[in-house]
DNA sequence: CAGGTACCCTGGCCGC
DNA sequence: TGCGGCCAGGGTACCT
């Protein structure tokens, strides 16, 4: 469940159950999910995205992660866009203190499961933890297409110097719901560059947690077409835009998120309902909500965008 | 900085 | 019933 609401209703979700619990023991049962795992020895010679793993280096990993999760305490969960983590009690070899590192990537999810609970689908990894209210739980990290990982990362000072956020998430900008987000820089830096709008609001480096779910229907609320040239967006349209984006991620987040199938649900395993509030996406062919105009898909980046060739015009 | 492509994966669905 | 092709909510590397 990918983008900032559904990553949020996992956040939120998780963070009783694991808050001020031990982890008790830990099973990688497939070392794919550890892409972002990088064994304290430094490197294993093989490193992360897109590299697959020799058997024995993904042994070597698994190991890694297990011998160094277990026994360690979890503090409260965080959450970047759609980077989530949680603070524990372990120390890197600098010293920072450990972060348990989640990313869901397309398909990942985290489960809370009854310690002897049936498996559910693609369970990549487990975690058995011990809390003082709610006992003896499983978090489950389920990934059908393995595009998400978890990992053990540094925990260091966020490079605008509010908080601490992990190494490898040093470079994801705030989030619009994010109180530190800086909407004059954000605002300054969308209207700078001659990029169309849509490829900006998923530059995660800008603005973080805008996929293409949202992309496509804060873009459709607020009239623009996906190709126009950022430097073409007037300060109003930019501030009504940033407004838009903000107020369909927390109309998400009452809703419990999107969920087409299965793969998008929450810690309990359950679906969300906002799919039935998404006016572009998904909807090629179905008629505008606005002007009656039939939404048209184009292809985008290898994926495609959804967009009212009526309302959004390209300017 | 802008654009395009390729890759990491599995599985559901569609047409033949 | 089988099979190939296409599609999917993300992120990164590496070309031009």
């Amino acid at each position: 469940m990918p983008e900032l609401p559904e990553v949020e209703v996992v956040r939120a979700g998780l963070a009783p159950a694991v808050t001020g619990a031990r982890v008790a023991a830990v099973e990688v049962r497939d070392a794919r999910a550890l892409k972002r795992h990088l064994p304290t020895s430094g490197d294993d010679g093989l490193g992360g995205h897109g590299v697959t793993l020799s058997e024995a280096a993904a042994a070597a990993r698994s190991a890694d992660f297990e011998r160094r999760t277990a026994g360690i305490r979890l503090g409260a969960p965080e959450r970047r866009g759609k980077f989530l983590w949680i603070p524990t009690s372990g120390a890197s070899a600098d010293g920072s203190p450990l972060a348990l590192l989640a990313h869901l990537g397309m398909s990942g999810q985290l489960l809370l499961r009854a310690h002897d609970a049936v498996d559910d689908r693609h369970v990549r990894i487990r975690m058995w933890i011990e809390h003082a209210q709610h006992g003896e739980l499983r978090v489950d990290f389920a990934d059908q297409r393995l595009f998400g990982s978890l990992a053990l990362d540094a925990l260091r000072a966020a490079p605008d110097g509010v908080g601490a956020v992990p190494a490898q998430a040093a470079h994801i900008a705030r989030d619009p719901l994010d109180p530190a987000f800086d909407d004059a820089r954000f605002i300054a830096a969308l209207r700078s560059r001659a990029t169309g709008v849509k490829k900006l609001l998923l530059d995660q480096t800008l603005i973080s947690g805008v996929g293409n779910i949202y992309a496509d229907e804060a873009l459709w609320r607020a009239r623009l077409h996906p190709d126009t040239r950022g430097s073409a967006i007037g300060p109003r349209k930019a501030d009504e835009l940033l407004a838009v984006l903000r107020a369909v991620f927390a109309q998400a987040l009452r809703e419990g998120g999107t969920s087409f199938d299965a793969q998008y649900v929450n810690v309990n395993g359950q679906a969300g309902y906002f799919a039935h509030s998404l006016h572009a996406y998904g909807r090629a062919g179905e008629p505008c909500a606005r002007c009656g105009t039939p939404i048209r898909r184009v292809p985008f980046g290898g994926r495609s965008s959804h967009f009212c060739p009526r309302c959004q015009r390209k300017r």
